[in-house]
DNA sequence: TTGACTTACTTGTATATACAAGTTAAAATA
DNA sequence: TATTTTAACTTGTATATACAAGTAAGTCAA
């Protein structure tokens, strides 16, 4: 599947752990008993655990070996840069999006600021509500950069935006910057969600960078507060 | 400071990011000036630079270069595993923390899930409250097993756990699973902070091991409403 | 039996080399 | 002049080797 030796090694280690054929709490075989078993070298079985030590999936300990976690084993979602739809694939839930606006724009003050464009420069602007077992809970306002993404349609915004950007458009997304703070409803959220009685929402603003650190999506995500999740792993840096 | 080559190489990189030597947008030198510079091989730069790239400090470009990021300039907190008092530190900000209640205890139905613990087994149970600015914002509520941790006081929870943990009982704390969501406020929450107006508090669960895997502290942290903030930094996996 | 030592394993760090692949600018060519 | 080619850079991947350091279990001696 994958051309790295290293990617495709982390994808089967990945796939057995999440299969439960390495169960949380076991040893997974040493380094050593790896590269006789994918006929590769040692760094790069290494290159491959590191990944999964990074991302929560094992824990090395030094002289002993490495053991599977299960800190990931039910949560989601976990910390990451992954669409909606793809966390929708995950979750199982029945869940629908529906485009409420798709537009080209001019930024305003608070666009200019968040997409670092000037006045001239043309903007898309999506509105989405994602409906999750027949309930509008999040509300989605994406704007891009029109410089990389010059196409948009309903259809491509009610499928999956990033999978149009990533596989027609051959955009690299890199990274994310997220913040998560609560704010009082405004008059959009409760036209466009049920809100219920909560005087509150959750918002993420999402920052979306591709390949060469360019800025071309900024998404405020909006959910309604007693839906909201998030789970996030962190290790610890000791510089000592 | 460092024991190890590339993590000193680490710090001083990101220092130099940090005091505004490498500025946001600039390219820092090749990996091969670096390798001169430190007087050290290529693997051992590459190393330090990655783990830069994965905090969210630059962005390296195949052909191109590392350029500094801006992501990681102006936000705290952001994701990671870090203490109270690391981060009030950061933040600048007077903050003051009261220990409300610190006692040993035997575990309930919901620490036993949570800590993963038997009913004979003692646990620490150590309540404060953060004061930011004269104000008492943060409810801190946290259960360590005794096993790891045989004696707490007073005086070390208001100065800090973490510090007497890893400096006087060398505990090597190393990775955290924390949960984020929403919970209307409770009796405790109303007698320990002030909630002011608001029906509701953030609730961040925190699940720390040590370096050998094993759970040793449990953590509900209680956030007022209006002063709870996140950030995080995620890079997009490709599996291709 | 107890404790110290040895041995064989584990992961961690540092180094060197080779080549692939993307970028950029200078040089050569039409 | 305009275009193509080349050369010199950049980072990415894969491999090999050496040694350090932590773990665990068996061995040997007191």
């Amino acid at each position: 599947m994958s051309e790295n030796k290293y990617l495709s090694i982390y994808n089967d280690l990945l796939s057995k752990i999440e299969k439960g054929i390495f169960k949380p709490g076991m040893k997974i075989p040493s380094e050593n008993q790896l590269v006789e078993q994918y006929e590769t070298s040692r760094e790069t079985i290494r290159k491959a655990l590191n990944l999964l030590s990074e991302h929560g999936y094992i824990q090395k300990i030094k002289g002993k070996g490495s053991i599977v976690l299960d800190v990931r084993k039910f949560d989601f979602p976990i910390s990451g840069l992954i669409s909606f739809k793809e966390l929708a694939q995950k979750l199982g839930k029945p869940s629908r999006t529906i485009v409420e606006q798709l537009e080209v724009m001019k930024p305003d003050d608070m666009l200019k600021k968040h997409l670092h464009v000037t006045a001239r420069e043309d903007i898309w602007k999506v509105v989405r509500v994602r409906e999750i077992e027949g309930e509008r809970i999040i509300l989605d306002k994406d704007f891009f950069n029109k410089k990389f993404v010059p196409f948009l349609s309903k259809d491509i915004c009610e499928r999956s935006i990033y999978e149009y950007l990533e596989k027609e458009l051959q955009l690299k997304i890199s990274f994310a910057k997220k913040e998560f703070f609560v704010e009082e409803c405004t008059d959009e959220d409760r036209k466009y969600l049920h809100v219920e009685q909560y005087t509150h929402v959750v918002v993420v603003r999402n920052y979306v960078y591709l390949d060469d650190a360019s800025l071309f999506q900024y998404t405020e995500s909006r959910h309604r507060l007693d839906k909201f999740r998030f789970v996030d792993f962190a290790r610890r840096i000791h510089l000592h």
